[in-house]
DNA sequence: TTGAAAGCGCTAACAG
DNA sequence: CTGTTAGCGCTTTCAA
C-alpha cells in the first residue's frame, strides 16, 4: 500500500498539481466545475490525504499549538486542559502537550522541541523559574499565552485567576459565620505566585477585618504526600482555639480534613472548613464542602482563542492580561446558616 | 529576527550542509572533531534549531504519536494519559492528543488528522462504533494500539484491564465480609465492553456462591448527574434487605454514597460499599472507600512502548494483546475486619 | 482557466 | 573526511 500523493491525483485526474492544491484549499481561481469534480473524484477513490508536513513546510504554519502543563494529577489542571483542547478543535487547530512536572529543564527542553516542530504558538503554566529564557521568547515574537502565574516583569498574553479575591472571599465567608480564629494551610514554595496570592488574599481579609499581623495562622508544609496532614495535627493541637480551616488546594483539603476527623473534632461545628478548587467530589464529602470555583475550563479556552489570534495576527497586537473571577459554592463544610 | 537554516550554519562555518546534517545527526562518519566543534560553535551562536517538519518530511518519520481519548473528566483516564505521556518523552517522542467525547464521527475525523500530519501512530481508547473505518485502518497496516476496550473480531495491539476479575474480586470480598444481598450499580451502554465485564464479573461471582440468576441485583441508570443517585434510592427502597453495594464506576460511587447516606443508613454496617477505580479521594471519604485499582498510568504505558516498538519494526510484528491485572484496596466501606 | 518551475529545509546516495 | 546533487510533497509566482 503506497503512499498517495498530489502527484498521483493530478495524474489521474489528467491535470496539474497546481489545479489539484488550488482545489483542495478553496483557491479556486475560477476552476470549472467540471474538472473540479473529476479531482475530487479521484481524491475520494485514492483516498489521498495530502500531507501536512509538506504543507506546513512550505507555508509555514502547522496548524498546531502547544501546551506545557506543570502537572496532570490534580483535576483543575485536567478541566483546564478540556478548555484548550475543546477552543484548539474550533478553531481547527490541532493540540500537541506535555507535561514539565515543575521541573524548569524540562520546560525549557520542551519549548525549544515544540519551535523545531513548528508549533504555531504555545499554551504554558510557567514553573516561572526561567526568567532569561522566556524573555528571549517573548523578544523572539513567539506566539505565546501564560496561564495561571504571572510572570515578572514580562509583557505577555497572560490569562489568570484572582487568587487573592478567591482567598479573601472564602475567608470572608468564615468570618461573616462567626468564626474567629481561622488559620490558612499552604504549601511551602518560594516561586509561584498562586500561593502567596493566596495567602496575602487570606492576610487582607482579616487585616481589613481589625485583626492584628500577629493573630493570623499560617501552616506550611512541603508538597509531600502526608506533610500537610502532619503539619495540620501538630498546629490544631498547639492551637486548639482554631476554628476554623483555609485550605489553599484541593489536595491540602483533604489531608486537613483527615487531621480535623483523626482529632475526632466535628466539621463545620468544631472547625469550618472552606477549600480552594470545586472539583466532582467536594459535594459528596462529609459534611459537603465549600469551596471556591476557579473557572479553570474558561481560562483554557480564553487562552487558546488568545494565541490563535495573535499567530493570526502575526502577533502583532499589544499582550493582554485577563483576570478570571472565581466564585464561593457554600456548602454545609463552613457553617452556614441553611 | 529571521529564521536560521542548516545553509546559514552551513555558511558561516564553511562547510556544507551535509556536514552539519550528519553532525547534528551524530552521524559522524569520521568528521574531525576540530569542524565538529567549530560546527558545534555556529550551531549555538546563531541559536540554531533543526526544522523537525523538513525533517520529517525528508524521512517521512516525525516522531509524535497520537492519542485519542473519550473522556477528560474522569481522574482514571488522567493517569492513562499520564503513562502515555511519560513513555513518550522517553522514547523521545512527541505527543498529539484529541477527544473524541465518545463521538464516532469525531473519532474518525481525528484518526484521520493525525495521519495526514504524518503522525506515525496512535493510541485509541474507541468509541467501538467505527468498526469499517478500524478494519481499513487495520488493513493499511498503520499503527495502532487500542486501550481498555476490545474490538471484536479485529485482530490488532490490545491493551485493557481484566473487568470480569475486578468486579468478581469485589464481590467476593463482599460474600467473604459475611454480606448476602449483593447489588451492582451501573451505566447503561449497549456497545462498551467495560461495563458489560464488570457485570459479568459480579454475575459469575455469584453464581458460583450458589446463587440464583433470579437473586442477581442489577440497578440500571442513564449516564447523567443525578440519575444514579435516583435509580439507587429508587432500588433501596424497594429492596430493603440488601446489605452491599458494588459500584461499577468511581463517578457512580459518589452518587450511591450520596443515597446511602440519604436514607440514613451506615455504611459499612448497614450497607457495604465496594467501589471500581481507585482515586485520590477515595480514601479520603467517609468512610474510607474500598475500591479495585485500575493500573491506568501503566496501561497508558505499556500501550505505548508498544505502539513505538510496532513504529520502530514497521509495524509487522504480529499484533499483541495485553490483559493487566486489577487490585483490590481493602478500606472501612466493605465491612472487612480490620 | 490551467500549467511549469522554483523552492520550503532537510537527508542520503554517490563522488571525490 | 567532506561536498554535490537530487528529491521528500506541497504551494505559489509567473506565464500561457
Amino acid at each position: 500500500m503506497m503512499k498517495v500523493t498530489i502527484t498521483d491525483v493530478a495524474k489521474k485526474a489528467g491535470v496539474s498539481k497546481t489545479t489539484v492544491s488550488r482545489i483542495i484549499n478553496h483557491n479556486y481561481a475560477h476552476t470549472t466545475e467540471e474538472t473540479r469534480q473529476r479531482v475530487l473524484d479521484v481524491i475520494k477513490e485514492l483516498d489521498y490525504r495530502p500531507n501536512a508536513l509538506a504543507k506546513g513546510l512550505k507555508s509555514s504554519q502547522t496548524n498546531v499549538i502547544g501546551m506545557v502543563l506543570s502537572n496532570l494529577k490534580n483535576p483543575f489542571w485536567t478541566s483546564v486542559l478540556e478548555g484548550v483542547e475543546d477552543a484548539t478543535r474550533n478553531q481547527g487547530f490541532h493540540l500537541m502537550i506535555c507535561n514539565s512536572d515543575e521541573e524548569p529543564e524540562k520546560e525549557e527542553q520542551y519549548i525549544r522541541e515544540f519551535r523545531m516542530r513548528q508549533v504555531d504558538g504555545i499554551v504554558i503554566n510557567p514553573t516561572v523559574r526561567n526568567p532569561d529564557f522566556f524573555r528571549q521568547l517573548v523578544d523572539s515574537r513567539y506566539p505565546l499565552v501564560v496561564i495561571n502565574r504571572k510572570l515578572p516583569g514580562l509583557n505577555v498574553n497572560n490569562v489568570v485567576i484572582n487568587n487573592v479575591k478567591g482567598a479573601s472571599m472564602a475567608v470572608r465567608h468564615l468570618l461573616n459565620n462567626g468564626k474567629r480564629n481561622i488559620a490558612a494551610v499552604t504549601y511551602r514554595n518560594e516561586h509561584v505566585s498562586t500561593w502567596k496570592e493566596r495567602i496575602q488574599g487570606y492576610r487582607t481579609a482579616l487585616l481589613d477585618s481589625g485583626y492584628a499581623a500577629e493573630d493570623l495562622r499560617i501552616v506550611e508544609a512541603e508538597q509531600d504526600s502526608g506533610k500537610i496532614k502532619e503539619a495540620t495535627l501538630r498546629f490544631l493541637r498547639e492551637h486548639p482555639d482554631t476554628d476554623a480551616v483555609f485550605s489553599t488546594n484541593n489536595m491540602i483539603t483533604l489531608e486537613v480534613m483527615d487531621a480535623i476527623r483523626e482529632l475526632g473534632l466535628s466539621i463545620p461545628e468544631r472547625i469550618a472548613v472552606v477549600g480552594y478548587d470545586e472539583t466532582v467530589w467536594a459535594k459528596h464529602l462529609n459534611p459537603p464542602l465549600t469551596t471556591i470555583r476557579q473557572p479553570g475550563y474558561q481560562m483554557g479556552q480564553i487562552a487558546t482563542n488568545m494565541l490563535i489570534e495573535a499567530i493570526r495576527t502575526k502577533n502583532e497586537t499589544e499582550p493582554k492580561q485577563i483576570v478570571l473571577e472565581p466564585e464561593l459554592i457554600v456548602r454545609r463544610s463552613s457553617g452556614a446558616a441553611e
